[in-house]
DNA sequence: TGCCAGGTGATCG
DNA sequence: CGATCACATGGC
């Protein structure tokens, strides 16, 4: 298909820390990527598509070593912190790691930190962080994560998945770069415009259900507004209510502080911290409190942590 | 089979 | 406000 030496058009950071391509993907953030036979991963990003492959190197949780990276000075002391192993990206130059995957996987960020924040004082936080020590946020497109997540609700995540798929297959352009790494053609998500365009019965193979609508809706505000700059706008859109618009952003609008409250997380907040059941105000207060900035994170920890385990 | 899924909008008191 | 219900579609 395309020429031979595409594949070897690889990059592969070293260093990297607080990273596991399972918790990453599998955290329920993101839903358009796979993971393959090897363990690597395979997704639709940034209008391109890559193949994610992380090696833990010698033992992964090497206990001391000195990371050397630039990131230099670890203040704070007694903990085991990682040698980091290598993230490969396929197709992928030192530019584009740079100007995309860098920020598209959070690399900035000290999740150490973040971790042992979270841990302090906290024995159920330390259970899931250590559960899920890899994940990061992405920052992810954030029309897709409207999109996404109107699909989302009272829906589950394989055919949420699916749905995704879907409507791509249907109405959205295809992706050329990086199109040699699957087996079947690949579509991006349909631009607002686009969908603001079909009617409920042109998305009836998408199987959306009741969502369809919304997701029509949406699109025509979108179109007629622009994208959504805050929670306010967010909460405007149609099939956006306050689950969703937090799940927005965080994952769409890099809000770190957001504290999306689901099924999962009341059972958290009922199960683990003994919270009444079913009160989303207390919860969402009791996450204020106690996480504060940090409610994003510790709410994936948290999130993958329960799912996982029932 | 029946319950449930990363809930929301509409419609009541 | 706050509680209740319908909603499409399938995963398990």
């Amino acid at each position: 298909m395309n020429d031979i030496t595409a594949e070897d058009r690889y990059y592969t950071a070293e260093g990297i820390v607080d990273f596991d391509p399972v918790h990453i993907f599998e955290c329920g953030q993101c839903f358009r990527w796979e993971q393959c036979e090897d363990g690597s991963y395979n997704g639709i990003a940034e209008g391109r598509i890559v193949n994610i492959r992380y090696d833990a190197g010698n033992g992964g949780f090497g206990g001391s070593g000195s990371p050397n990276a630039g990131s230099g000075e670890c203040s704070s002391g007694s903990d085991t912190r990682k040698r980091g192993g290598s993230l490969t990206i396929t197709p992928c130059t030192e530019e584009e790691f740079n100007e995309i995957w860098y920020d598209y996987f959070d690399l900035g960020r000290d999740y150490g930190a973040i971790k042992e924040c979270l841990s302090e004082n906290d024995e159920i936080m330390k259970k899931a962080v250590s559960y899920g020590y890899g994940i990061r946020i992405l920052k992810q497109d954030l029309w897709e994560t409207i999109v996404s997540f109107i699909i989302s609700q009272n829906n589950n995540i394989p055919r949420i998945k699916g749905c995704i798929e879907r409507l791509c297959e249907n109405f959205g352009e295809p992706v050329e770069q990086g199109a040699y790494l699957l087996d079947r053609k690949t579509y991006d998500i349909p631009s607002p415009e686009k969908l603001a365009s079909l009617s409920e019965e042109d998305l009836a193979p998408v199987r959306l259900g009741y969502r369809a609508r919304y997701l029509i809706e949406t699109a025509r505000t979108v179109c007629e507004k622009g994208l959504p700059g805050d929670f306010e706008d967010l909460s405007a859109l149609c099939g956006v209510g306050p689950k969703v618009a937090n799940c927005i952003s965080l994952f769409g609008m890099q809000d770190h502080a957001s504290f999306p409250i689901d099924v999962w997380v009341m059972k958290v907040m009922h199960d683990l911290y003994g919270l009444p059941e079913k009160d989303k105000k207390a919860m969402a207060q009791f996450a204020r409190e106690k996480f504060g900035d940090l409610g994003g994170f510790a709410q994936q920890y948290l999130f993958y942590y329960m799912r996982d385990r029932s």
